[in-house]
Parts: C-alpha cells; sequence; structure tokens
DNA sequence: AGTTAACTTATGTCCGGACATTTGGCAATC
DNA sequence: GATTGCCAAATGTCCGGACATAAGTTAACT
C-alpha cells in the first residue's frame, strides 16, 4: 500500500512550487474523506511524494495554522475536529442571543409552514422559477410578548428532512444542523429601520409610532445560497450593539434586552 | 558597523526556541523605531545574529503572515506601511464612506459649533459634570438632500484646536487627525430603530411614516473615552449592510446608496 | 542620451543531515 | 495486576548547501 518512493507525483517542472503542490493535493484528498481519523505523518509523505522532509513541512505549515490539521511533537497528526461553536452569525443571531442570554422565555408561533413556490425568492435563491420552496412564517415572542416576525425560504431538495419538525421551541438553524448536517457558513444581510404596516403592527401588537428593523439575509452554504429570510423586529424592544477597534475590527455583541425590554 | 559576525547575542541554552527569541527582538527593534525605511536582509540577520538562514526565514515568516513587512523576490524587505486606510470603523464610517464611493455631493450645514458644559454627556465620557465640552451639531447633506443630523461631543481640552475649522465640508475625524494626532482606536455603538420627532422630520425634510436610525457611539482613544456621538439617519435613504462567514467574522460593508436614494 | 546587456544582490525553492524533545507502547519488575 | 523504565517513533529545531528567479545597478553600445 503505502510501500516505496514516489507513489505519488508531482509536477516537477515549473509551473507551482512542490510544497504548493502537495499542499493542494491534501486539501484535496481531505476534501474527499481520505484522512477520516488519521493522518499521514511527515516522514510518510517524504517517502510517498518523494519530496524532503522541508518541503512537506512547508506543505503542512499554512494547513496547521488554518487549523486544518493539528500536530504536536511525539504524537502523529490528526485532523482537526470542525469548529465547535458557530461563529456569531450575524444580526439575527444577536437578536436570538440577547434573548436568550436576559432569561426571557423565548416561544414561537408557527403562522404557516408549508412548501410552496415563489418566483422572486428562487431567483434570490439562483433556481428555477418554479423550484419547490420549504417556506416557515413564524411570530417570535419573547417574555409572552410579540418581538419579531420571522419569514424563512429554503430550498425543498434540502429542507424537506425538516417538514415534521415543530418549530415553536426549537430554532431552525439548530434543527437544520441536527437533521441535515447544514450549516450556514457565509452570508449577507441588509438592514433596514422600516415603519411597520397597520398588519404588521397589528400582529406585533405594537404601539403606533414605533420602528422596526427589517433585515434581509442570504444564507449560503459552500458557495450555494441556501435561505432567504426576512425579519422584522419591534425596535422599541430590541437594539443592536456593535464593538469596534482597530486589532479586532467591527463585532456584535449582545445587547442587553432588559433594558429595551418594556418601556 | 555591522561587521563581523555574532554581532548580537541570542539565549541558546535552551528557554525559547532561536527563531521565536529572533522575531521578538525584531519586533522590539521595530517597535523601538529602528527600521524607518530599510530593513536588514535575510543574509544580513543571519551575519548578525550568527544564526542559519533557515532560522532567519522562520523568524520573518510570521512576521510576513502578520503584513508586518514586505518581502519580494530580488528586493529588499521593508516594513509595511502604516495600514493604508483606517479599518471602517462603525455603522458611521460606513454611512459617510457610502455617500463618498457613489459620488454624490456631500456637504453639512453647521447648525451649532461651541463650547459648552453638559453633565449627562459628560458622565458618559467620564468627566467632571462641569468639564467644557466642544460640541457640534451638523445637518448632513447627500446630493443636497438632508441625510442625517449628526452630534458630536469633545472635550475641549482635546478638541479645542478645532475650534477655527470649518466643518461644512470635512470629516471631524479627518481634521481631529490632522490637527491633534488623534484617531480613535476603539468605539462601541448602540443602534435603534425610531421613528423620527415632528422636528426631526422637518430638519430632515423627510416624509411621514419614514423611519430612521439612531446610532448611539462612544469613541475611544487609548482606554479614554474622547468622543460622544448621536446621530440621526433617514431609513429611506440609508441601509446598513454587513457580511459574515466563518473565516472573516462580521463586517459591514458599503451599502449601495443609490439604490436607497430618492424613492 | 537612450537603450540594451551583463552583473550583482536578494529572496524563493529544495535538498540533505543532525540532534532535541515529547509521546506512546512494550517489557521487565515488584 | 499495576507500576516503572526503556526504546522506538514522531515532530520541533537548527544547520549547511545549492540552484532558480526576480529586481536593481552598472556598463557597454548604438
Amino acid at each position: 500500500m503505502t510501500g516505496g518512493s514516489g507513489t505519488r507525483a508531482l509536477d516537477r517542472n515549473g509551473s507551482a512550487p512542490l510544497w504548493q503542490q502537495l499542499q493542494q493535493q491534501l486539501l484535496d484528498r481531505l476534501a474527499a474523506g481520505e484522512f477520516t481519523e488519521s493522518f499521514p505523518g511527515e516522514l510518510a509523505l517524504v517517502d510517498d511524494y518523494g519530496v524532503s522532509r522541508h518541503t512537506v513541512r512547508q506543505a503542512l505549515q499554512q494547513l496547521r495554522a488554518d487549523g486544518v490539521i493539528v500536530a504536536e511533537r511525539g504524537r502523529q497528526p490528526r485532523v482537526a475536529p470542525a469548529p465547535e461553536i458557530q461563529q456569531p452569525l450575524g444580526a439575527l443571531y444577536s437578536l436570538f442571543a440577547s434573548v436568550e442570554a436576559s432569561g426571557i422565555t423565548q416561544e414561537s408561533v408557527v403562522r404557516t409552514f408549508d412548501t410552496r413556490a415563489d418566483a422572486l425568492i428562487a431567483e434570490r435563491l439562483e433556481l428555477e422559477a418554479s423550484t419547490p420552496l420549504v417556506y416557515l412564517e413564524r411570530l417570535r415572542l419573547a417574555g409572552e410578548e410579540p418581538l419579531a416576525i420571522d419569514r424563512v425560504w429554503l430550498p425543498a431538495e434540502v429542507a424537506a428532512p425538516l417538514l415534521d419538525a415543530d418549530f415553536s421551541h426549537t430554532s431552525l438553524y439548530g434543527e437544520l444542523s441536527q437533521r441535515t448536517g447544514i450549516r450556514l457558513d457565509h452570508g449577507s444581510e441588509e438592514i433596514h429601520a422600516v415603519v411597520p404596516t397597520r398588519a404588521e403592527r397589528t400582529q406585533l401588537r405594537c404601539p403606533p409610532d414605533v420602528a422596526a428593523f427589517s433585515i434581509n439575509r442570504l444564507g449560503h452554504v459552500r458557495g450555494r445560497p441556501v435561505e432567504w429570510r426576512h425579519t422584522l423586529i419591534r425596535g422599541d424592544r430590541f437594539a443592536l450593539t456593535a464593538e469596534f477597534s482597530a486589532s479586532t475590527g467591527y463585532r456584535l455583541i449582545q445587547p442587553d434586552l432588559s433594558a429595551v425590554k418594556t418601556p
């Protein structure tokens, strides 16, 4: 199997540096699921690819820096475990995390939950207009009082396993991760300040002359858009809080919801 | 001067690895302002410290990865220029940068500009209630139409040199940096969605049933708060846009102002 | 004076070897 | 059976050398 020398070949005539080729090959093999639990040691790679240990180390170096693999002295390198806790992703995460943190009971009333087609949303998800989409519309309550209206569209192809879930207490991302293994890894959102329509005000049971955040979000998984979301949050019960510094950049932090709770 | 070998000494008996010591020494010397415009080459360091080129390269590697120094083939390494453009700092930066980017003329009408005392603001700046503060209130126009009301308080002690500046076309941060050398390095802000009062609507000349962003910001310089700012931005002409991913985290990006320009 | 060619210098890449240090497993011992 | 000691294996560190390649400099040439 892992016998002799030079089992695997690298293009030695020009093109890319050897260590770069090796690095890429390792990434490819890793993406193909080749190293489930044991990663080849440096000397094994030296033997396999017929390069010096220095070159192997140079290839591994960035992989270690990026946290793809973990290596310690005297121990065989292993593939790094998936990042434990997903980084807070976006203002929506901030919203629900802050409710959670403040200890207020969090609940959702599912108003609609079905599969349908929507040409406009489908286009935003880069799908055919007739593609079936799972649609979930919830009224989110915090402390038994309406906080936000949340509407999500996902391609039925990926979200079908969710259809028999109960979303009155669990989070969409939790179910999505648990049932399909899918986790958003990229997204963009646009945050507007709006005055809710009368219908929205009725649903949110909020007084007149109250503004709201309107957030449109497009979530991606591995480069493909898989979630369109629109959330309308009462402006009298929520605020975005951010911190920034030259070193850490701009970060949303969990606002103190109790301060904006019920004026 | 830089003659012989081993001019500079490294602790060779245990403790930290040579490359780490070298890296630290280089960082120290750099912090002392020793390499203003020319950084020693690899071979020079080999000669100076009496280590192999491999060790020198290992020490430099992380410095290059961190962008501290820049090295290219055949060219002497140089100290990387100070971070080109200051990192977008907060939603306010995003606001004015996006106006700038869209090519719309940006102008301010200075409504008030004086020195006064304000107990509430002083407390937020951690100052005595009677401390004199420079107060600047501007109506910010984009494309000759009102976009935001901007009010800033700074301790007079640091902002005094600004008092004879004309803020109808220049930015506060620009003047502050130019006249006093002060640049904000940290801050926090709270973003609310509100319905503007009638007086504010009048100033902003915006139609009824339009919401607004209300942003409170506290800016720091080297751990001391030096700026309290309140900005009210028309919600029909501005939106916050953000991107996030597991690798880069949450970042505000410049929204397309033209899309929200004038409905 | 302007252009080209050759040379120097510097980093990028790659190889070989050597020793230190830590881990993990095996074996001998109590 | 549990502990201890030893050895092999693996990575971390460090050194030396060699050639390739790009940039800058100088010299020669038109």
